[in-house]
DNA sequence: ACGATTTTGGAACAAATATTCCATAGCACG
DNA sequence: CGTGCTATGGAATATTTGTTCCAAAATCGT
């Protein structure tokens, strides 16, 4: 009578962080409906908050006493305790940063301030987006195959050259020998390509010819070639060993390349530690 | 005793965007209890989700009773009803992002994925910021300014580069008048600066010399110079006519351009609409 | 297949929370 | 200086919600 079944810990996470910690820890060995109570909160923690017993406990299609005893096994004493953390831990990000989105937007569609309020909020989504979504092995055989090579040969034109531009920025910050395809001049430096180097692609829907082109050609040549697109469906994709898909959101016309730049440093500076 | 004493109106709001409408329609004559809470809920409308009416009504410091009475001038039947409206949108930045977060850091620090989350972490900072200090003044009187101009001259070196070759792009494409100083062949292109043009310049610590002797030398000549740079005290804003500083928040040695990026985004939309 | 042990569901109970109501305080107007 | 009206606070009440407990079912080991 004295020794719990499961270790109900002496203590309750103190954090979203430790809550998740202890979740995996106990999720494993853990008779059937407990278990059911566990995965639908690990998938669901973002409304504990604003839910009742019931309510989780219908989502989770146990009975309520279920979820309490889940509660119990986490480490609290009850349900409210366990609302609690999740309703403090509730703060961040956005103290009015929601109310100050909806004031940029009262001045009216197409004014700079509710044009600036769109933007972003679309730049926000494809960092969130990107997160969630990026393809972990194709990023590292890309840092792979980009710090073996030579020159790194940069090329992106049109809404891909900004992101280009940067990139040669960033590898020419850290020593790395890169070489940026700007067409200029209308030359295209293709015969820059020498063996033992890499390319580096940027395109996005409707790709653009001279970069698929110069893709293309660098692969016949037997060159490594890294893509960074929108869709793994992407013309790139063909040409390239490692394919990266950005999921950018489109507002109006235009993209805020947010998530395409932040994918496209870490990707550089990766690049850069592991050359030295 | 039929009327009420306030347009309690017959249907609740069924979204947060018609509850703000409202809220903002009454909060005008209303009794100094009432108004305390309308005040108090509008900066806090947040945090209604996830509190109690006894902690909102602490917060706005009104007795309980208090905050009732503005629940159904709301429109609403009680204070359960308003919570349930925004239980429902409740919907946080992180429906399992931070844990995404969290797990791409765990590939270690200087692993591609670990330097990803930082720069994404970095960019959402940033954007988040930008929408709560954007100096809605400076902003309006930019694109007023831009809008005016005969041709837009878009000057940027260095980290500011990508940014401004966006800008020249999307100008590009809303037919405006638009010409890249990129200092190819170490040409400034000073003499195309002609009276009635405008110069956009960007520029952030350690700003780059060139960008700022192009604008001082427009200004000089009389031209409307429009500077996106870090802070008021940058030197640009000397020679701007209108300054727009940003809040970009660095991870490392580089910064994401996340919030510069929709900032001149939103600019140039914005200047491309007026114009046409 | 039997008994010991664990797990489960739901009903009873306890606590928290929302809501109503009314006596009183404040205010404007005659 | 009343008089009638509105606003206010708090106590009483109703409702929802959380929590406990135990009998029954399932499971496991022998």
């Amino acid at each position: 009578m004295t020794d719990e079944t499961f270790t109900a810990s002496a203590r309750p996470p103190a954090s979203v962080d430790e809550f998740r910690d202890r979740l995996a820890a106990v999720t494993t060995d853990l008779p059937r409906r407990l278990r059911q109570c566990a995965d639908y909160i690990a998938a669901h923690s973002d409304r504990i908050a604003v839910s009742t017993v019931a309510e989780l406990a219908a989502g989770a299609d146990v009975p309520p006493s279920a979820l309490m005893r889940f509660c119990q096994i986490m480490g609290f004493s009850g349900f409210s305790e366990m609302q609690k953390l999740f309703r403090e831990a509730y703060a961040p990000g956005w103290p009015d940063y929601s109310t100050r989105l909806k004031n940029l937007k009262q001045g009216g569609a197409g004014s700079p301030t509710a044009l600036l309020a769109e933007f972003v909020e679309a730049g926000r989504l494809s960092l969130e987006s990107l997160a969630k979504t990026v393809d972990e092995v194709a990023l590292a055989e890309a840092v792979r195959l980009l710090s073996a090579a030579g020159t790194v040969h940069v090329v992106g034109f049109r809404r891909a050259f900004p992101v280009a531009s940067y990139l040669a920025y960033v590898f020419e910050k850290m020593s790395v020998p890169a070489m940026l395809h700007d067409g200029v001049g209308k030359l295209d430096h293709r015969f820059a390509l020498r063996p033992g180097d890499a390319v580096l692609a940027i395109t996005f829907a409707p790709y653009s010819e001279e970069t698929l082109t110069l893709a293309q050609d660098a692969r016949d040549r037997g060159l490594a070639v890294v893509g960074l697109t929108d869709r793994v469906t992407s013309p790139l994709a063909r040409s390239a060993a490692a394919t990266i898909t950005v999921p950018e959101v489109d507002f109006g016309a235009f993209r805020s390349l947010s998530a395409t730049i932040a994918l496209a440093l870490s990707l550089a500076v990766a690049v850069g530690s592991a050359r030295e």
